[in-house]
DNA sequence: CTCTCCCT
């Protein structure tokens, strides 16, 4: 064999491996470990002749690792070494050394937690941080602590940050290992450019061309990047035998084959490529790197449940992952698109799937492992708390989890079948019908896969299922799509066999359409039409579609994938459904209620009687015979909404809730609080048994207000309020003023001057306490003097006064001494008649 | 102006 530089640490990481149940491998690309490592821990004493299993993160890499290593042996892929990936398995009864992808190692663990025929589990590549890697290393760990000391974890990675793994495989040797590669010399951009990304990509390019020899691997953010870097590098003319490749995952896989071969002789090309170029496909011949800098990566919302794409600065391990595609072959060149200054600022490790992913197939994976709580578990990245509740919660909808966040029967079921949840509760509601299970995993995985109708706008689901069964083989991923239908569909199957046949679900429907499948799946995501194209979801989110098409004049819509765009998320796909179709496939999730609301805009109390899935409404009737109760309740909660205004208080009303206002000012605590805030507090108390049979705020003019907040007081308060407070004051004059308390703490008195003569004081009211305010008036009853003090008006002002009033009413009675003069209401006293 | 990568 070869020698590789692996070869050198190989005795260090044995004797680790023999002293404690853990290590971490450090290597640079090239260094062998993948097929070197497993093959060197076969005959350790340690492991007992138990089997070595070896995850990979991509299927490709797990098949190709363990044809490798055979290779080494001598043998074929399934006698020694064998792998095991989704769909594929080559595994023999003497097989030592299992390649699997990391979906794969948590079956394994569902099925079998000890791991009993397993001695170690290697973690390769394990610096991609995917989901099921990091969850696989969580089971294991716990694994090894209850059940298993002796089995052995080797975790192994390019450019991992080695210290925390180390920590978390209980203080575990780190080993780290030269790679075999060609040196790359780094060319930083002197400034960030501020030309659109394709034209500052392209001319990097094409100084990069002019520089120096090979081919060039240009990564950029995504297929709309690329595509546009390719018109603008062809409208610049580029150099004659230079060929322009794409390369992205929405690519078939001949295209992308294609995209990666190698030149001609006397050709060279440039391959605009996505990160898939970073790890998942090597372009041979590679001797210049052009880096973006940037990558498109998917967000997960809790918030919302939906992802969304968003263009992100690379890792600085993932920029050397990428200039280091140049050095496989030769020495290599890579020009960075960001600054020597910038450099420093970008974050030094990818950012771990766990913070951004779509939790629900891992929450379900740890009910199903018997640690509902995640705290449990040793992590390298805790799941957030966010993501975890919102997966916990979708699955509780699903009826995946019962309430203690235990798996149901159905839970159990789903995560043995290998399909995101949703998806999973869909098969299941079918399972019963044959037409209807077969169809739904058409669906499902479908679901599964990247959408094979890709640049077609219509939406419609029934589209790709249709072109599913038309194309043959034409369509590239469609081999696949049918391979894992049919997968799943044996395992139900199988699994009715087992326990007898399932009980038939969603009755009162003759035949199953798409969208009563999909419904099982995406409750939340029923969308009733708004307007052509316009939707409104269960969730209460907004959903469009892109453009008008046969489904925009769809009642309702199961939107199965959208993406979160703002306010409004644009529909990727959809399946038409009919109301009838969402009440009888979602029964469990209709709320059935009969509403009693404030309608603002009449100011009347609405009864409805409505069927509601989430924020939709399927129909809304009105309700006979509403609850009067709920009736008078709403009624207060819409006078509360307008206010104090919202009540006719008459003038009667408004002045005997001064007169107790003074009165409870005055520190009586006795007192009912009559103040605008009291009252709306306790409508309850003093309104609503006056209020039955009443539905508007108009119909509230009927009461007798003043009567019902008379009706506060006690008796002996209603007369000390009629002795304390009056209504009216009798003036010298014979009349009857009323007096005005709209504000409590100082009534008012207005009264014409000349009505009061003969009186020398101010009259008080609470027990001589307050004084009133008087408003002087003249005969025509405009103002003239306010004055709490009569005495000291008719002392010193009224001199004056009087020579003004003299002058303006003439015939007007204005004597020189107020206190022996007859008080009148007429111009003049009349004459005495005694 | 229309979607990144990957997996049971």
């Amino acid at each position: 064999m070869t020698r590789l530089p692996i070869d050198e640490v190989l005795p260090e990481l044995l004797l680790a491996l023999q002293e404690r149940s853990g290590a971490v491998l450090v290597a640079e690309p090239g260094a062998g470990k993948t097929t070197r490592v497993p093959l060197a821990l076969l005959d350790q004493p340690w492991l007992g002749g138990k089997k070595i299993v070896m995850l990979e993160p991509r299927r490709l890499a797990a098949r190709s690792a363990a044809q490798y290593m055979a290779q080494l042996l001598g043998e074929k892929v399934g006698e020694t070494v064998g792998y095991r990936v989704r769909l594929d398995s080559k595994v023999g009864p003497r097989t030592r050394i299992e390649v699997v992808t990391e979906g794969v190692l948590t079956r394994m663990l569902q099925d079998d937690p000890s791991l009993d025929e397993v001695g170690a589990v290697l973690f390769d590549e394990f610096h991609e941080r995917h989901l099921h890697g990091d969850l696989g290393l969580a089971l294991c760990l716990q694994a090894q602590s209850l059940l298993r000391e002796e089995l052995r974890l080797l975790v192994m990675s390019a450019t991992l940050e080695a210290e925390p793994v180390a920590v978390l495989l209980g203080d575990a040797a780190v080993i780290h290992s030269k790679g075999r590669s060609y040196p790359v010399t780094t060319r930083y951009a002197s400034a960030r450019s501020t030309a659109p990304l394709e034209q500052a990509a392209g001319q990097t390019v094409l100084q990069a061309l002019r520089e120096t020899e090979g081919d060039a691997l240009v990564f950029l953010p995504g297929a709309a990047e690329i595509r546009k870097a390719a018109s603008w590098l062809r409208g610049q003319g580029l150099p004659s035998g230079v060929r322009l490749a794409e390369l992205h995952g929405s690519l078939s896989l001949e295209e992308q084959a294609a995209a990666i071969a190698p030149c001609a002789p006397n050709e060279r090309k440039i391959v605009l490529a996505t990160s898939i170029a970073e790890s998942s496909l090597t372009v041979e011949g590679i001797k210049i790197v052009v880096d973006s800098g940037l990558s498109r990566v998917p967000r997960f919302s809790p918030r919302t449940g939906l992802s969304r794409l968003e263009t992100v600065p690379v890792s600085r391990d993932s920029a050397d992952q990428r200039r280091g595609r140049a050095g496989r072959v030769a020495p290599g060149h890579c020009y960075r698109l960001w600054t020597e200054q910038e450099h420093p600022h970008l974050p030094q490790h990818t950012r771990p799937e766990m913070l951004d992913a779509d939790l629900s197939a891992l929450v379900l994976e740890l009910a199903v492992w018997g640690t509902p709580d995640p705290s449990e578990l040793q992590w390298l990245t805790p799941p957030p708390e966010a993501a975890y509740e919102g997966a916990a919660a979708l699955l509780h909808s699903l009826n995946s989890l019962d309430r203690l966040g235990k798996p149901t029967a159905e839970g159990l079921r789903i995560a043995k079948l290998g399909m995101h949840p949703r998806l999973g509760a869909m098969l299941l509601a079918a399972e019963a019908q044959p037409e209807a299970l077969d169809r739904a995993c058409v669906l499902a995985a479908l679901l599964s896969e990247r959408d094979i109708l890709g640049a077609e706008r219509n939406v419609d689901i029934a589209l790709r299922a249709d072109a599913l069964h038309s194309a043959g083989g034409s369509v590239p991923a469609a081999h696949r799509i049918r391979a894992q239908a049919g997968q799943w569909q044996r395992r139900v199957r199988e699994r009715q066999r087992e326990a007898g046949a399932p009980a038939q679900r969603h009755k009162g429907l003759a035949a199953w359409s798409d969208g009563s499948l999909l419904a099982y799946a995406y409750p939340d995501r029923i969308a009733q039409r708004r307007a052509d194209g316009r939707y409104v979801m269960a969730s209460g989110r907004g959903a469009v579609l892109p453009e008008l098409q046969p489904l925009s004049r769809s009642p309702y819509l199961v939107v199965c994938e959208l993406d979160d765009a703002g306010a409004e998320g644009r529909i990727r796909l959809a399946a038409d459904i009919s109301q009838a179709e969402i009440e009888a496939c979602l029964t469990a999730h209709l709320v059935r209620e009969e509403a009693v609301e404030w309608d603002p805009g009449t100011g009347s109390v609405r009864a409805r009687r409505r069927v509601r899935l989430g924020a939709i409404v399927l129909s809304d009737n009105p309700l006979e015979g509403a609850d009067p109760e709920a009736v008078a309740d709403t009624l207060l909660a819409g006078i509360r909404l307008k206010g104090f205004s919202a009540l006719p208080m008459s003038k009667n009303a408004l002045s005997l809730l001064g007169r107790m206002r003074l009165m409870s000012l005055s520190g009586d605590p006795l007192w009912p609080d009559v103040s605008e805030g009291a009252l709306l507090d306790t409508l309850e108390h003093w309104l609503k048994p006056h209020v039955y049979g009443m539905r508007s705020l108009s119909e509230l003019n009927k009461l007798p207000m003043a009567q019902l907040i008379g009706d506060l007081l006690t008796w002996n308060q209603a007369r000390e309020l009629d002795e304390q407070v009056p209504t009216h004051i009798t003036v010298p004059s014979g009349s009857r003023i009323p007096l005005d308390y709209s504000d409590p703490s100082s009534p008012v008195l207005a009264v014409r001057l000349q009505e009061l003569f003969g009186w020398r004081e101010t009259p008080r009211l609470v027990n001589g306490r307050l004084p009133v305010t008087l408003h002087l008036l003249s005969p025509s009853q405009r103002p003239v003097q306010v004055t709490k003090d009569l005495a000291s008006f008719w002392e010193q002002a009224y001199f004056e006064v009087k020579k003004d009033l003299k002058g303006r009413y003439p015939k007007h009675y204005w004597p020189d001494n107020p206190y022996e003069a007859i008080a009148t209401n007429r111009a003049k006293p009349r004459p005495s008649t005694s």
